[in-house]
DNA sequence: CTTAGGG
DNA sequence: CCCTAAG
């Protein structure tokens, strides 16, 4: 006869742990990947996209006319004011591999020299305005927001997503994106071990304050970004001829998005500006590039660098590059390992984004010369990778791209309210008395596998407010009534598991007393 | 990463 | 549901 290692109860059986788990403190897993996420984080960046361009130098000798002008200079608007800054145009720089650093950054590109003498151009950073016309953005962020919208019971997933790749799976849980020192995890890490695609969990869109990107006001007379408003207050006594500066256009090669063909237009621009905002609201600093050649001497002035009126349109170029330490995991180095870095190329003009047919449909594009309107069977060159991929099922609730953590600017949104069914609960009860009340992981393992929007927490929150539930009155209960039946077993489950628990704590004490008197002595 | 608990 | 300290 078989041995039975099961207990019964009754029902399915309460079933003490097999295998009791190791105390926490014996998985130690911390430390290594602890220090890979700080690694991944310094080096992340290196992926901005490039812009470049040319530069148009020129002697601007009617500086001083404007200056006479009125005492405030005109505002600076966007599109209107030669000292703006527009992106439209960028090639892509060489990445390297390793993390060693960024390696590229973003280059401005078009731009024209028309005016350097306030000695400092009015710069919109794109954050900080409304977004310059980004027609390309490609920052391999390698993320891929699957769709957790499954439902429990349905089909089951590929091997990669079942139970023994749970662990090793990168995230089941929606926090995820946003925590991201919190918990020090870091999803890619993980990829890079498993091989593992990171696949950030669906985030679901409610409608909540998020303030990923503050777009000045311009009534705002407090500017205390450093740019200004309209460059006016900028010491303009320069006598030395000027050079003027017209940045004209801004691309970020590979950015790729995969968004299911059942989303709505709307929920696609917001993945767009999600993910643009995404690589943008990280500080990025400017570097400066002349006849390809990195100037890294701030104290020298244009003309000791070489930066005159008499140079080339293409000699000078700038850079975006991110602050190391604020570079957002998710554009961790490891991503790049599922992507494919097409070699520098030659700017495009403006390219708009191209829908795949593919489903989810892809939108990513490489940047070629002259890619106007790339028709949707020209898909041939087109990588596969996406950036964002938004779940397929309920649509409407677009993914969100990942949030980095921006110095407690942006907060990621709330998931919506998914209030559990009975079937739900009622594989949850079964689960948790077989597996107990401290085992959470396994009962979403082992119950919730497929329901990619449950995590172990939520379980474990669940069972909580069972048990709650199953406590008060029923004409306290609110929502979707919970049979009596479920919930007479959640109270009859709560109370073996807590004895249980209790039991096993006692014991763990008095082993530990036994174990160890001499301690106690000391 | 998981648990456990408070918010 | 979220946030997080601990393990």
């Amino acid at each position: 006869m078989v041995l039975q290692k099961r207990l019964e109860y009754g029902f399915n059986g309460y079933q003490v742990p097999p295998t009791p788990r190791a105390p926490r403190s014996a998985r130690k897993r911390v430390s290594s990947w602890k220090k890979n996420e700080d690694h991944n984080r310094m080096c992340a960046f290196d992926l901005l996209a490039t812009v470049a361009g040319k530069l148009l130098l020129e002697v601007d000798e009617s500086v001083d006319k404007t200056e006479n002008g009125s005492s405030k200079p005109n505002v600076c608007d966007q599109g209107s004011c030669n000292k703006s800054f527009f992106v439209s145009e960028i090639i892509k720089s060489p990445v390297t591999d390793t993390c060693s650093g960024p390696a590229s950054g973003i280059t401005i590109s078009d731009c024209k020299i028309e005016d350097i003498n306030r000695k400092q151009m009015n710069i919109d950073p794109p954050v900080n305005r409304k977004l310059p016309v980004v027609n390309n953005v490609d920052c391999n962020l390698n993320l891929v927001i699957r769709d957790d919208d499954e439902k429990s019971y349905g089909p089951t997933q590929p091997d990669t997503l079942n139970n023994k790749a749970f662990r090793a799976r990168p995230r089941i849980g929606d926090r995820r994106i946003r925590r991201l020192s919190a918990s020090k995890q870091c999803d890619v890490y993980r990829n890079k071990k498993n091989g593992y695609k990171y696949q950030r969990p669906l985030r679901d869109y409610p409608f909540k304050k998020r303030r990923l990107y503050q777009l000045d006001n311009p009534s705002n007379s407090d500017n205390k970004s450093g740019f200004l408003e309209d460059g006016s207050s900028l010491d303009a006594t320069s006598q030395d001829s000027h050079v003027k500066l017209k940045i004209k256009s801004f691309r970020v090669p590979e950015f790729f998005i995969e968004i299911p063909e059942t989303a709505t237009i709307s929920s696609l621009k917001r993945t767009v500006m999600e993910a643009v905002t995404a690589i943008f609201s990280g500080e990025l600093h400017v570097g400066v590039m002349l006849q390809g050649k990195r100037i890294r001497d701030d104290d020298k002035t244009l003309s000791q660098t070489g930066i005159c009126h008499d140079n080339k349109l293409d000699a000078l170029g700038f850079t975006l590059e991110p602050n190391e330490f604020q570079v957002s995991p998710f554009l961790c180095p490891e991503s790049r390992s599922l992507t494919r870095y097409s070699p520098p190329q030659t700017v495009a003009n403006e390219v708009a984004f191209q829908q795949q047919a593919d489903s989810p449909m892809t939108i990513s594009r490489n940047i070629t010369e002259s890619d106007h309107e790339m028709s949707v069977d020209d898909r041939s060159g087109l990588d596969s990778r996406a950036l964002v991929t938004v779940p397929d099922s309920n649509a409407r609730e677009l993914a969100v791209v990942p949030v980095r953590k921006l110095k407690g600017a942006e907060v990621a949104q709330r998931r919506i309210r998914r209030p559990f069914s009975v079937s739900e609960v009622e594989a949850l009860v079964e689960a948790v008395e077989k597996l107990g009340t401290g085992r959470w992981r396994d009962v979403k393992l082992r119950a919730f596998d497929d329901a990619k929007h449950r995590t172990y927490v939520d379980l474990k929150d669940k069972w909580k407010t069972l048990v709650h539930t199953a406590r008060i009155s029923p004409q306290q209960r609110r929502g979707e009534p919970v049979p009596q039946e479920l919930l007479d077993r959640v109270l009859i489950a709560h109370g073996y598991w807590s004895h249980q628990q209790a039991k096993n704590q006692l014991k763990l004490n008095h082993h530990q007393l036994d174990s160890t008197p001499t301690c106690r002595l000391l």
